[in-house]
DNA sequence: GGGAGCATTCAAAGCGCTTTCAATCTCGCG
DNA sequence: CGCGAGATTGAAAGCGCTTTGAATGCTCCC
C-alpha cells in the first residue's frame, strides 16, 4: 500500500493524507479520522527511504561498530545500546550500526555523514585524545560523547564522574586504615581510565601516602587480566591489602587470584570495583557481596539518546550539553579495615 | 556534492556518471577513470536515502532489539554482532538495530517490514515455537534464523550442534566414570538450551545411566545462576562429581561456588562448560583451564551474514539454507577421572 | 556508398514521500 | 449583497538517485 494509493481509496488527495498522518494542524478532524482508520486498515506505513528522502532526515542515529577485538569486547557496551534503544524505541529512531576495521573508523564516519544515512552519532569512550571529535565537528554532524576527551573544542558529552568515584574510593579505604592499596585500571589511553587513575593518585596524595607504581597497572577490563595483575600483586612484599579495580570482569579475574592465593577477600585483602550496573554481574550476588563504585551505563544510553533527540529535533545546541554524573560509593562486604598481621 | 553537480563539473550528464560509479560496463573506460577521479576529489557519496528509494533496496539489514532485560543481558549477543559486522562492512550494509518493548517485537519487525527500513532480518536465538518465523514468512521478509526452532514451515537457519555437542561432553565424562552428572543449562524455552538437556539425557541413556531430575536446572546464563545453581547441587549427597555448563559465564559462578564448598575443580569435581569463544572469557586463561564444547559465535555471524548476502543478492532461496555446525569438544585440566572416595 | 552493428552518451521518467503555493468554500459582518 | 478572513483541500514541484528508451558517432563489410 502506497500513499497515492491510500489516497485514491480515500478519495483525497496526497497532500491532505499525507497532513492527516504527520499530524499537521490544517486538516478537518472529521477527515484526519477517516484516513487513521483506512491507514490503520490497510496497515499503510510511508516508505522510509521515500520519507527521508523528502525530509532529508534519517530517522537515525549512527554507531560506528569497530570490529577488531579491542572495543567490542566490553560487555557494557550492550547495556549502554539497551539504554539508547530504550529512549529511542518513543520516536521510532533507528540505531545503525555501521561496521568499521580498526584503523578505518574516521572514513566510516565521513561516509555515515556525507551519505546523510544518519542525523547524527554517538561517540563512546573517547581515547584521551579522540581525533573523531575534530573530524565530526569538522563535517557538521551532531554527536554527544559518552565520556570526555581534552579535545580543545567544544562538544556535547555525557560522562560520569570518574575521577570522583576513584577519589572517594580511595579515601575509603585510605580511611579504613590501608597503605598498600592496588590499582587495577583499564587502558590508559582511554579517558574514563587516566581520570581514575587521577582520583587514585589524588586521594593517597591527600592522605600523604605515596604511590607505588608496581601496585598500578592497567589492560583491557577482562577476567583474565584481572587475574594476572592481581596475581602480580599479590606476589609483591608487602603484600597489598586494599585493590581498586575498574571493572566488575576484572574483579572477578581478581578474586579467582585472591582465592587462589589463599586469601579471603573482605577480610585479609579489601576490594572495591567499579560496577556498571550490568544484569549479569552483580555485585549483591557475590561472595562476599562486591563493594562498588555505582553507576549505571544503561541509563547513561538512555540520557545520551534524550540529547541526542533534543539536538536533532528541538534544534538545541550541542555546546551547551555537559553533564557530569555523580558515582555512588556503595559499601558491601568486600571492604574491611586492614588486617593486623 | 550531488551527482548532479559531480556531472556539471564533468561535462557529463547524471546518467553517465551514475553508471560510471555503479560499475556499469557500457561506459568508456576512459570516462570512468574521470569520473572516479573526480568523485574521489570531490570526496561525493550517494545520498543514501535517495539510492534507496531508487533501487528499492535499503542497504541495511535489520535486527529487533529487546530492550528488556531477559534477552539482552547476553553478552554473547556483541560478539555474534561483531561478526555479522565483519561481513557486512565489506558491501557497505548497515545493521539496523530497531529497540523494541519485550511484547512488542512483532509489531517492530511489520513495521520494518512494510516500511522497507531493510533488505532482511536475522533472527537470534529462538524460542522453541518461536512465532515470529510464522510473521516474516507471511510478510515476505528474508530472514536467516541463527539457531532453530520447531517450526513446520521451510527458513533458512543456521545453528551448532546442540544436542552432539552435549551428548558427546556427557560421553566423555561418563567414559571417566563419572555417574552423578549435573547440568546447568539455559533457559529451555530456547530452542538451544532444550537441544542440550537432549544431547545430555541421551549420552547418559546410552550408558544406561539414570537423569536425577534434581541435577538438572536452568536459568538465564549469568554468574549469579551458576552459583546458585551449583551449590544447591553439590549440597545434595551423594554429591554430583561432574557439572555439564552451558555458558562461561555460568561456569564462573559455579567455580565460585566449588571454592566455596572447599573442593577442587578438576580433582574433587569436573566440569565441561560451552564455550562461544568470546575474548573477555577465555578457557586456557581460567585456573585450571577448562573444558569446553566449542563453537564461535562470532564465526557463525559472519556466516549468517554471508548468508544473507546470497539471499538478498543473489536471490538464493532461503528454503535450501540449512547449515549444522559440528562443535569442538576440547578437553582440559578442568576434567578428571571420578575421584575415589 | 549504405547499412548493420557496436560503443557511448543522454534526456527524461520514475521511486514514494513532503511541502509550497494556489484554489475553493464557508461564514460573519458592514 | 458583497467581501475579506479563515478553514480546508489539491496540483505540482521537488528530494537525489537509477534506469529505460532513444540518439549519436564510428567502424566494418558487402
Amino acid at each position: 500500500m502506497r500513499l497515492k494509493e491510500l489516497a485514491l481509496h480515500l478519495g483525497l488527495s496526497q497532500t491532505t493524507v499525507s497532513r492527516a498522518l504527520n499530524g499537521y494542524p490544517e486538516v478537518n478532524e472529521e477527515t484526519r479520522q477517516r484516513v487513521l482508520d483506512a491507514a490503520r486498515r490497510y496497515d499503510y506505513r510511508p516508505n522510509a527511504s521515500a520519507r527521508r528522502l523528502a525530509t532529508g532526515r534519517a530517522g537515525a542515529i549512527g554507531i560506528v561498530l569497530p570490529t577488531d577485538r579491542n572495543m567490542l569486547l566490553d560487555p557494557h557496551y550492550i547495556e549502554f545500546q539497551a539504554g539508547l534503544g530504550e529512549r529511542l524505541m518513543k520516536d521510532e529512531i533507528d540505531i545503525v550500526l555501521s561496521p568499521s576495521k580498526a584503523g578505518d573508523e574516521m572514513a566510516t564516519y565521513r561516509r555515515m555523514a556525507i551519505s546523510s544515512r544518519v542525523d547524527a552519532v554517538i561517540l563512546s569512550s573517547p581515547t584521551v585524545d579522540d581525533p573523531r571529535i575534530a573530524l565530526l565537528t569538522e563535517l557538521g554532524l551532531p554527536f554527544v560523547v559518552h565520556g570526555r576527551t581534552n579535545s580543545p573544542l567544544d562538544y556535547a558529552w555525557l560522562d560520569i564522574d570518574n575521577e570522583g568515584a576513584f577519589r572517594h574510593a580511595a579515601k575509603h579505604l585510605l580511611d579504613l586504615g590501608h597503605r598498600r592499596i592496588g590499582l587495577i585500571n583499564g587502558e590508559t589511553r582511554h579517558n574514563f581510565a587516566l581520570e581514575r587513575d587521577r582520583g587514585f593518585r589524588r586521594a593517597l596524595a591527600a592522605h600523604g601516602v605515596e604511590v607505588d607504581e608496581d601496585l598500578v597497572a592497567e589492560g583491557i577490563m577482562s577476567d583474565e587480566t584481572g587475574y594476572r595483575i592481581t596475581a602480580r600483586f599479590l606476589a609483591q612484599r608487602p603484600r597489598p591489602t586494599a585493590l581498586l579495580v575498574s571493572s566488575m570482569m576484572m574483579s572477578l579475574g581478581a578474586l579467582r587470584a585472591i582465592r587462589s592465593a589463599g586469601l579471603e577477600l573482605g577480610r585479609d585483602i579489601s576490594m572495591i570495583a567499579h560496577d556498571d550496573v550490568i544484569p549479569f554481574l552483580n555485585p549483591d550476588a557475590m561472595v562476599p557481596t562486591m563493594s562498588t563504585t555505582r553507576s549505571s551505563i544503561r541509563a547513561a544510553g538512555t540520557r545520551v539518546a534524550e540529547l541526542l533527540m533534543e539536538i536533532i529535533v528541538d534544534g538545541r545546541s550541542p555546546a551547551s550539553i555537559h553533564e557530569l554524573w555523580p558515582v555512588d560509593l556503595v559499601v558491601r562486604a568486600s571492604t574491611g579495615p586492614v588486617p593486623r598481621d
